[in-house]
DNA sequence: AACATGGTTCCGTATGTTGGAACAAAATGG
DNA sequence: CCATTTTGTTCCAACATACGGAACCATGTT
């Protein structure tokens, strides 16, 4: 079967800019990549052409604003973002944590949405980013709520993340056997040692929409408690779902678009 | 001089995707295009595999999460971005109206942040969209205080879009001539009737870094005057530029993140 | 059941990509 | 200031990957 090896590599080159935290020549991405460097020069070229990396006077390289364009109009596409940013805003704001959503894009759990809290220490999910199932609260969820065959391909592993981490089958079994139940789920330091999230689930037609999670630190569950956790984000689930079921495509604003 | 055509594909179906507002399928990206069937089958397939498009389980194509990253990791390279939203959402609470940011970037003027205003009626630009130079006031801002090289790349032709815009290279010269001396520029109708936009200059080191901008439909103009939005908006730009100055890199938050 | 439409695969052909070498420009250090 | 080094850019002979028409498969419609 053919592939286009060109467009694989073009975009590791976006990747790998995107990876690097200042602007780069053709030589280091040349170095990084393991790629000679007149084909790095000619994929940036195409890319430049294209309008998703900007050259810089100096002849140093950048992600470009299409790049910009083409992201945030993934959002667009996501009712349950625009329908769900307020009740996260909301909830952030009462609790002082930080909330986020997650669904299964592209075979994989992704974090679409988050408002984040105010304390010194809180949850910083990166928008856009990939969550692993079998450690975390909405990955449980997504085991526990949907179709057996998005389930199974979204597992790839089970890493023990930390003493924590649910790696047997019959423990995780049984886990997710009391997610059905509860309707919530619970990530106990099982991903990341003193991060504590709940979760529960935004359904819509047909199989699980998002999932809403609020993510602290451990060292604030004493004073919480898990039956008010369990509580809110259900509350936060379920107004989301609303909204969502009455979101209105379009706006009344006065637009003017003039897209590249 | 050689060129990657594979590529500069790849980027026409992603931009195919991005416009339409639903999912895609294979032979509608094919007509839209006109490229055969199977070649956008295979571009597709590549762009599936590095992340920048998803596929659905009834064969439609939709752009990908993957870009949401990439576009969101441009905002993180964009301290006038980071610096000014809280200055845009203060100056579009107290006046009801959109703020906004553009600078210059791969030769163009791009949107690259905005608060909008409540009103009914309210501008609307859309974040990493373009917008012309001469007839609008970020762009006479430019002309009037960036690099002459800058400024003539950047300027592509003067479009009569309305009655008032400015086509000829007198008038044109002789307003740019005054924003130099006010530092501030203004949109009055000559992009889109009933758009009226006060711009003022975020300068850096060396050229300038941005311009921040505030749209209010001119009906609204008698009731404000310009005075006072000339002088909110240089007030708005101060503080950006203020706060640019001091941004800091990173962040206290306990982070985990977990891309591709 | 037949037909239409669209997604996917195949494979012979040739077009376009590749990358080493050379060149040009910029940066560095003495 | 100048020689050297490093990096960005261009060239082009060689090669192999990409191309796209045709066929096949799957789904939807009449």
């Amino acid at each position: 079967m053919d592939a286009v090896a060109s467009i694989d590599k073009a975009i590791d080159v976006l990747f790998y800019l995107h990876g690097s935290s200042s602007d780069c020549g053709v030589t280091s991405i040349a170095r990084g990549l393991e790629i000679p460097k007149s084909s790095v020069h000619r994929l940036l070229a195409a890319l430049v052409r294209g309008g998703l990396v900007d050259r810089t006077q100096t002849g140093q390289y950048r992600p470009g604003v299409g790049l910009l364009a083409l992201g945030l109009g993934v959002l667009d596409r996501e009712p349950v973002v625009e329908a769900g940013h307020r009740v996260l805003e909301e909830f952030a704001q009462r609790w002082g944590e930080t909330l986020f959503l997650v669904a299964a894009r592209g075979g994989d759990l992704r974090v679409l949405d988050k408002v984040e809290g105010q304390g010194f220490l809180r949850a910083a999910p990166r928008i856009g980013s990939s969550v692993p199932v079998h450690a975390t609260a909405v990955g449980k969820l997504y085991l526990a709520f949907s179709d057996e065959s998005v389930a199974v391909a979204m597992e790839n592993g089970r890493e023990a993340f930390t003493r924590a981490t649910l790696t047997e089958s019959m423990a995780l079994h049984r886990e997710i056997q009391e997610i059905r139940d509860l309707g919530v789920a619970w990530n106990r330091e099982e991903w990341i040692s003193g991060l504590f999230v709940v979760a529960a689930p935004i359904h819509g037609p047909g199989q699980m929409r998002a999932a809403v999670a609020m993510a602290l630190p451990a060292s604030r569950l004493p004073e919480l408690g898990e039956e008010l956790l369990a509580t809110e984000i259900r509350l936060a689930a379920q107004q989301i779902s609303e909204r969502v079921s009455g979101v209105r495509r379009g706006s009344t604003a006065m637009e003017k678009h003039n897209d590249d």
